[in-house]
DNA sequence: GTCCCGACTGTAAACGTTTCCAGTCGCAGC
DNA sequence: GCTGCGACTGGAAACGTTTACAGTCGGGAC
């Protein structure tokens, strides 16, 4: 089924038949009307293939995302996906690039299929792949480190978020704090970590190298670390997880270890995960909105679309909130 | 940038920068390193979409997934993006389609778009969705209701699972065993409740309507239906959620009303999602191989493709296999 | 020397659209 | 009645590939 046959069988031109599929230039009321009954009949599709090959234009978005665990991927793409349907966007989602080569790969593989891309990548310097993109090829950065204003970029406020956090920890008395930490080359990480020391010096609190410790923000590995903080002594009175799974990893190493959750020790994460709040102890954690970070990407991606990439190019983070529960002793205690 | 710039460039006809690019036919082995090296410093990449006009073929797979929660979206996308990429494919995602209307229109939109196509849609009929696509467009199901061998389809083991977990909760002696479903209309769900009432009644143990509460996935619905299991009496001894999300909440609301698990009451879930274990205590759960799934029906899906759909359908039904941890009284008591 | 075959290369026709340009037609204004 | 204009329609070029077909050329078999 071509548009030809269609225009054969309604008696018209391919260039009307066209025309009504597109709503572009007049076409009388009858003729247009036939067209739509012999193309429903037909069962014609437009090929999608032979129109982007002539507007230049695919109606996809590329998502290009790391190997994320949990809830925060599906979070994401809950983000995404509706908004770039409703402007009758498909998405073209690629997953897992651990390293510099694998993702380049993945973009190389994009190119041309997609009207642009959202990138995230905290782990590697996005900007300097971007560099490697046709320029023509809208791009949205999401939690990358992006230095200068050439491109369109949305960051977690994870420094103010951290910081916050470990202001109320100090607030409620704390005055032995650990943190279990991220990939050191992970952005988001590592803003967290120097929020979570800048905290303490300005506060004049107590910082001890063995207080700090490194994960990968996997369950299994904040179960390790938390496992390792409960050993010392004195033992700190409160463990600040770099995410979220962390923590909850933590919660079981503590409860394993026979220690109270708040009453021994406080918990808290970061990312505020929609499972957060049924932990035992709910978890207090910094609320970060995941799909508004993706939908608002989405919308950023849309516009540059539209404006053939030759917009102004905005840089955005978005704000934290603190979630307090009962892992740190929290509304109820 | 296109092939003729190339083949210009290169002294060469087009013909013979296509074979290059496609490994296709015989190519002079000088001609064939001055063609790659102008295409490299060119930056030239084929266009697919010129590409897919003329071939056919999209390279690319299509998966409809419908709003799943919390971590099992994310990992059948792990299942299925590295299983298409290591074949050259790249996968369009869509999501959240929880009507009838939605699916069709999605699917619709795909047309053309994709070689073949994943669906996963345990709320509806998606064989009657599928018989809309064109017939030689190859697709898997999974998770449907599916009548027939006409189509590819894979399921989880839904009954042999949850009966077998209802068996174990009876052998450790619990006599009032209460059930957090899901949706009827969802396929997994209905066939997990058809599993626990078959497996009481061929105990011969006692079976109480007021014990079965219908949630919806989610943790806040298991925490509710939870919350008014607590207040019957006599109070069931165990709860068997339908999957564990609902188990979470469910926990939690116990926490809250301030019984122990398992002491007072021992719960129990269906998926063993990644967080599970982590869970206080330890969700007792039956495992699902989910990114298996995934990856079971990309390589399935790959095949049809391959065989341009003229190949054998199969049907297949993948194993669950039990959990025991602490939630049920498990391993350590 | 002729013939044939295989290796290599080029020409040009498709693929299914969109869109520019030109054409037809009816009608209002003069 | 002629002109001009607007609404509608059609013809055909273009988009960037792949691929069937045909052509060239060198060398081995006879």
């Amino acid at each position: 089924m071509t548009i030809r046959d269609v225009a054969r069988e309604a008696g018209v031109s391919v260039a009307t038949v066209s025309r009504v599929f597109n709503d572009s230039g007049p076409v009388g009321d009858e003729t247009r009307q036939r067209i739509i009954t012999v193309a429903t009949r037909l069962r014609y599709t437009p090929d999608s293939a032979a129109r982007s090959l002539i507007t230049r234009r695919t109606n996809t978005l590329g998502v290009l995302l790391p190997d994320l665990y949990g809830e925060f991927f599906s979070e994401v793409i809950r983000g995404i996906d509706p908004t770039a349907q409703r402007s009758g966007y498909h998405i073209l989602v690629s997953r897992s690039h651990n390293d510099r080569r694998e993702l380049e790969a993945a973009m190389r593989a994009m190119r041309g299929r997609v009207d642009g891309l959202v990138v995230m990548s905290p782990d590697i310097d996005a900007e300097a792949l971007v560099a490697n993109l046709p320029d023509d090829c809208p791009v949205v950065l999401l939690n990358c480190v992006v230095e200068g204003t050439d491109f369109d970029s949305l960051n977690i406020d994870n420094f103010g978020g951290a910081y916050a956090m470990v202001q109320h920890l100090l607030g409620r008395g704390h005055e032995r704090i650990a943190f279990i930490a991220g990939h050191e080359r992970n952005h988001d990480a590592a803003e967290r970590l120097r929020a979570y020391r800048a905290a303490l010096k300005d506060a004049g609190a107590e910082w001890r190298e063995e207080w700090e410790r490194s994960g990968d923000f996997t369950e299994a590995s904040g179960y390790r670390a938390a496992a390792e903080i409960a050993e010392l002594s004195p033992r700190p009175t409160a463990i600040f997880s770099a995410n979220d799974s962390m923590a909850i990893g933590a919660l079981s190493a503590l409860r394993e270890a026979g220690l109270r959750v708040p009453e021994d020790v406080a918990v808290a994460g970061f990312d505020d995960i929609p499972i957060a709040r049924y932990m035992s102890p709910p978890l207090t954690s910094v609320h970060v909105a995941i799909s508004e970070l993706g939908e608002r990407a989405t919308r950023t991606l849309l516009h540059a679309v539209e404006e053939k990439n030759q917009h102004q190019k905005t840089q955005a983070t978005l704000p934290t909130t603190l979630v307090i529960r009962q892992s740190c002793g929290g509304d109820h205690g």
